[in-house]
DNA sequence: CTGTTAGCGCCTTCAC
DNA sequence: GTGAAGGCGCTAACAG
């Protein structure tokens, strides 16, 4: 059984009060005393219990992170940016996963897990925006990505110029023929659709028609995704030179399946992914990509989330955090 | 304001007791009464406060699982089938990592978020076994991967008998000159250890001598630290023709050199990781690996965890959870 | 079937 | 400087 404050008290021969502040670090306690409380402490091995002190205080120190998919190269490296982040502010940070699935995301928004800490950062993926702002009771929320609501904070990179430059580049090298892989119509979420914006725009700013045929939509944004895509564009009658692809997953099966039907990247194809995971930095060929900025984002969400969670009441802000071209191997 | 029982009580005029048997559906509450209770729930949303519901109880329903990085593919897949597990029996899973650091480790053992957990799934690396033993104390804790002490539970692959296979399929392709890469001398953990005593053994049997130069050391298991082992390798005067890596990513980060000093894979030089992690099934070419069966061992994990939080008091097992090889492009 | 109440462990206001 | 006591929200033992 763990010891409580009382036993300890017991064991020093003080009062409750004074063991408290001892652990607390409160002043007004005497040298002597304070030392007798230490050993007491360290002898019966003492730890607050987390619950009653969150009970109490109604904080818990504890941050929450729900991503669709923990096990996804993009929300794997952020969670562990956003780990340290919450460390180096003195907050522990716990992760969930959804899966995509709008009743986890829901539960998790304000069920058991979301009760305990002080505040959420939120990928949204399955819920729609109403959703999201009108479950938002209690806990300060933070959306990571996706931009809901003008009445919930929310961090992320602008997708449309970021896809806008990605294509551009793709342009820029002389393909004739881009495509876009990764469109997602069946989900509210509009990240997807951020993207293609982009990339319609850079077509159009470089006089190109758009071809509906190019842009290729995918169930989800695995590999294995990315190489379904891939295979209906090179049974196309007259095939891309290029292709944007949304995630680095997807662009990773897509060369994969390149290299495969023998269409050499870059030469016959060039590819450029999203996300900078770090998989493509070690690709044969290394994969071109567009790097938001992880680690900023994860300081910036979680600052935010702390200042919130501080009381801080100033109207909701949505930052946007620096993105770049990284062009490697798979677009030189 | 969250509202309490008490609200919801009188609101639907009925004493708390009544509303909390209706919250946790216990019999003996008459159906005008509950379907009065219930609607008052709804006005008010109610929601049960988790810290009060597990100082009460001692139990919070949530389990942690510590690993050393979240980002790392090995551990983001195992975390995302152990949360996938836990749901299934109605838990809720929260992750934590270290990055390796012992402190961290010791601290998420008992500390804090060790606390509002009912138990803890914890994949050691800095820290000794001795230490591991001596603070668990509180909740019940299942090791995963490493088996530190016979009083503690543990779930992992046989570490030995893989390693072995991995070796012995090498030596079977005709090779001559294989390497191990991946030890880690500098710490306590044992799995490498375990790995290089396979890779000896699987020599042994085929009366080949050991050579300690083949016996690559890294400082972590991340890609860079295989393409700087890879490197040393290559600079041997008589570089070998074959390596088993002890995880994927090493393996990925050596094929990656392989291939920018134009050394063939799998015709010059052959190659095995360990861990069956996504992207070697997608790497060009694709990674031989050892798979270890990491749905089940997440299963075994949670199930033997979820038994001792219910009181189980039976001696600590070890289970051995199923492995394979997969002979894929680069050892083909 | 339902109401009353003690107490989980902690912090903190009030008294000394 | 330190002690006593109340109460955070919930559950369960004890009435009725």
């Amino acid at each position: 059984m763990a010891s409580s404050l009382r036993d300890v008290a017991q064991r020093a021969g003080v009062s409750v009060r004074t063991v408290s502040n001892v652990v607390n670090d409160a002043p007004y306690v005497s040298p002597a005393t304070r030392a007798r409380v230490q050993s007491a402490l360290e002898e019966l091995d003492y730890r607050p219990n987390l619950a009653a002190r969150t009970l109490r205080q109604g904080r818990s120190g504890l941050l929450g992170l729900v991503v669709p998919e923990i096990d996804s190269p993009y929300f794997a490296e952020l969670a562990g940016l956003v780990a340290d982040a919450a460390e180096r502010s003195g907050a522990t940070l716990v992760v969930d996963q959804t899966r995509g699935d709008a009743d986890r995301e829901r539960r998790l928004l304000s069920g058991p897990s979301g009760q305990f800490v002080d505040g959420l950062l939120l990928s949204p993926w399955a819920l729609s925006p109403a959703e999201v702002a009108g479950r938002r009771q209690g806990v300060p929320l933070v959306l990571l990505g996706e931009r809901y609501d003008p009445s919930v904070d929310h961090v992320g990179v602008d997708n449309v110029a970021a896809a806008r430059t990605a294509t551009a580049h793709l342009i820029a090298l002389g393909r004739r023929r881009v495509a876009a892989l990764g469109l997602q119509p069946h989900l509210v979420n509009s990240t997807a659709l951020q993207r293609v914006t982009g990339y319609r725009q850079a077509l159009a700013a470089a006089g190109r028609p758009a071809e509906p045929q190019l842009e290729v939509p995918v169930e989800r944004l695995h590999r294995v995704d990315g190489a379904r895509a891939m295979r209906h564009l090179l049974a196309l009658p007259d095939p891309p030179d290029a292709v944007f692809c949304f995630t680095d997953e997807l662009a990773l099966g897509a060369m994969r399946v390149a290299w495969e039907r023998g269409v050499r990247v870059p030469d016959d194809l060039a590819l450029v992914g999203f996300d900078d995971v770090e998989d493509g930095r070690w690709s044969r060929p290394s994969l071109s990509t567009v790097s938001p900025d992880k680690a900023t984002l994860a300081e910036v969400a979680v600052a935010r989330l702390l200042a919130r969670v501080g009381g801080s009441d100033e109207p909701a802000l949505s930052t946007t955090t620096p993105h770049a071209l990284l062009v490697r191997e798979s677009s030189a």
